[in-house]
DNA sequence: TTGAATTTGATCGATTTTGAACGAAATGCA
DNA sequence: TGCATTTCGTTCAAAATCGATCAAATTCAA
């Protein structure tokens, strides 16, 4: 623990602020006061101004967290089982790359664990509609070529009419897609039309679409579909997928590499 | 451990505040005073001139250093020059804007910083080719339209001729456009030809072409043009502006705001 | 050494930050 | 619904910090 008895700096308790309700999601000013050893007003004018820079958002009783921790449950938790699901596809899917190639990386966090495979392949051309690829690539790795559109918050990932402007300027040799659902009958599906809307445009561009999927994605249905099961050429899974599910994928074309 | 009964030389002794910032991420001005056993007079002047250069940023109670100790990011930065100006420039653009707008922000610090502005206008849509403006507000804010393009990483910013594609397809009210140098001849020019690129798209379909540039930039001549000065309708800058300069340009049809 | 220019330290009013007080608003409970 | 409790926003005063100013000290050049 670390005992202050000079008073921080007002920019550090802001930052500790942050992060107690990054970590906790939402925190109580009550709570937020014991731990910083401020008075509730200074509590009160922090939250004001971590609002204002729209970090967090105050409620009553608190705050609650506005930063995107949306992979980061997944990342954080190393043992999380269905993290290492995610990261043994992903390395699967890294190992099917070839020199020189140019792929595509829809948004979710199997394919941003692919992502972070790539620092070292500056022969690549990475094509994403994810915000979170871009930013892991942004430093250091392959040609990014980040598509343009709305930014869809809850995804973070960009959707819309938009997108097919770029999509329709270029061709990727292989198209990694994650996805809500992938169902026998209803192909693959996802929550936001938007969403499936530059999916499908990929889906049916790219020379090959690989889909990356863990077994809990067998035979969801979400809202918008995207893609017909017979588009896929390979999905890469987990080795929870029921046998008898993942015999009946050949016989539709579709290849299935079990890690 | 340190016996400096000789007073350090001025450059010496900001070095080594410069570092002692460096070291602890922030230090309270009275902490620098014993170390340094100087006035706290002194101790401010000297962080005035670090900050002037950018290495800290001085707070209520102290600074906080700016320098990472980890390594420099690979793009580059320069939020922290002339700060305070650029601040005040982004604050008064942030003036100009009205309810409900479609603006476009191009990449640089000073558009960065109004983007930092903009966490409550959810009325506005905001396009950009600035990744880090995107980032800035991908949590909260407005409306985010991330052109598509290639990503250029000393800039942090989407360009190319794929850029075209979705600026053909919107129109902003008002463009607030950095840029690497403004001259009464050359016009607008930057490093890149990819970035003037983009930039020159935007500066011809804008219902406004707003300029925010310190002073700085007056007259400097970068390799890339991407404008007349005639296409621009304003220019935002800070008050070192040489006055007969800013004279000159009212007769170009510039109006100039110094804050 | 002298004198100008720069740097430093001290002073003081102005500004910012903080904590406490109190009425208003929101929440929980009967 | 009505009432008790908690939380919020505002106001105010105290404390800390800041910026401007000026005189003393130091440095530099002749």
């Amino acid at each position: 623990m670390i005992l202050d008895n000079i008073p921080a700096l007002a920019p550090q308790r802001r930052e500790r602020l942050r992060q107690m309700l990054r970590e906790g999601g939402v925190a109580r000013v009550e709570d937020l006061r014991k731990s910083l050893d401020v008075s509730v007003a200074t509590i009160r004018r922090d939250l004001e101004i971590l609002e204002e820079q729209g970090k967090i958002r105050r409620v009553h009783g608190g705050a609650v967290s506005m930063e995107s921790r949306l992979e980061e449950p997944v990342f954080e938790n190393k043992t999380n089982l269905a993290a290492k699901d995610k990261q043994r596809i992903a390395e699967e899917a890294y190992s099917l790359i070839e020199p020189d190639e140019a792929i595509y990386l829809n948004g979710g966090s199997t394919t941003l664990f692919l992502a972070r495979l790539l620092h070292n392949r500056t022969d690549l051309t990475v094509v994403t509609n994810s915000l979170q690829a871009a930013i892991e690539l942004a430093d250091s790795g392959p040609r990014v070529i980040l598509i343009g559109g709305e930014l869809r918050r809850i995804s973070q990932t960009m959707v819309g009419p938009l997108t097919s402007a770029v999509l329709a300027q270029v061709h990727v040799d292989k198209a990694f897609m994650g996805t809500m659902g992938f169902c026998l009958k209803n192909g693959l599906t996802t929550t936001d039309p938007n969403e499936a809307y530059s999916n499908e445009i990929v889906a049916e561009q790219a020379g090959q679409v690989i889909l990356l999927a863990d077994s809990s994605k067998a035979e969801k249905v979400c809202f918008a579909r995207f893609s017909d099961l017979d588009n896929i050429d390979l999905l890469i899974t987990d080795q929870k997928l029921s046998p008898s599910y993942a015999k009946s994928l050949p016989k539709r074309g579709i290849k299935v590499i079990a890690v």
